[in-house]
DNA sequence: ATTGACGTTTACGCAAACGTAAAGTAGTGA
DNA sequence: TCACTACTTTACGTTTGCGTAAACGTCAAT
């Protein structure tokens, strides 16, 4: 029997691990699967200088804020960020956290990005909007012949 | 009649090319300094089935059609499209612009892909909200700081 | 005839973002 | 103890999207 539903049905080996009684912590199957990616892709975002989970021997031990780090750099992705772009932001805001830093710099940079998140928008609003008169004119030809053949 | 806005001094050689006293065609330097892409990205669409211009001789001949088709490019590829995705799409057109392929196939793709822009649309409207947050906080705490420095 | 400016092809190079073995460790369950 | 499973590291492979010579053709002007 695959005990192994997930989730809803998932109180078994890396549930009982010693600390983890409240969702304090989580594993990187955890996360891979919440999340859709691979444990590949977390392992090589941990290289890359992105995520920093603790350790228990050998395993990674991801906190909730690693958890909410992971949910942001993935939304990062999904939006058009390079790793190296993220991990920039990533500083800038950890940077800001501890506070010491050109915080100038910071706003400039922020600005840019918004900027250019601002047209990529626009590109994409426009792309729907492309796409959707397409789907429509297709539609219509459709019906049209249709029309013609009955 | 502003044929040519942006040959600031650049009224010359390919110019007098015998056939084009009208801007029905473009050199590969026309598109990419209008574009601002390199010759060779534009070379290497055309290596992977995104544009065909005409030959003369071996130099490319780009209509104006080829122009239009570029600019899309350009923007599905700003919009994060795959330049193998955006070679389907171009089939797609194509194919419904000669019309005889299942147009089911066609609508549902569009379909899928406006829903893809739509969440991206909206990522990115989280992250320029977030973002701006993020901008005024600093410059709030530079405030705060500023007041207390002074 | 030579010098540019612009065009061409062929082909190797490269960074990004993982995929994919290969091989070992560690805990659990029968 | 044995098998299983999850997790680990190391390291080479892959795809995408061009960059970057190298080496050559073509026309116009000097």
């Amino acid at each position: 029997m695959d005990i192994i539903v997930r989730s809803e049905g998932r109180a078994d080996a890396t549930i009982h691990t010693p600390d983890a009684f409240n969702r304090e912590s989580f594993t990187i199957s955890d996360l891979s699967n919440e999340f859709d990616v691979t444990a590949r892709a977390l392992r090589f975002y941990e290289d890359q200088g992105l995520i920093s989970p603790e350790r228990m021997g050998l395993a990674r031990i991801y906190s909730k804020r690693d958890r909410a780090r992971l949910a942001w750099i993935l939304r990062a992705k999904r939006v058009g960020f390079s790793l190296a772009e993220i991990r920039e932001m990533i500083d800038l805001y950890d940077l800001n956290d501890g506070r010491n830093i050109q915080r100038r710099v910071t706003i400039e940079k922020c600005r840019d990005r918004i900027g250019l998140l601002k047209a990529q928008r626009d590109d994409i609003e426009s792309a729907i909007t492309e796409l959707t008169e397409f789907v429509a004119m297709v539609e219509n030809v459709e019906a049209a012949e249709k029309s013609v053949t009955a």
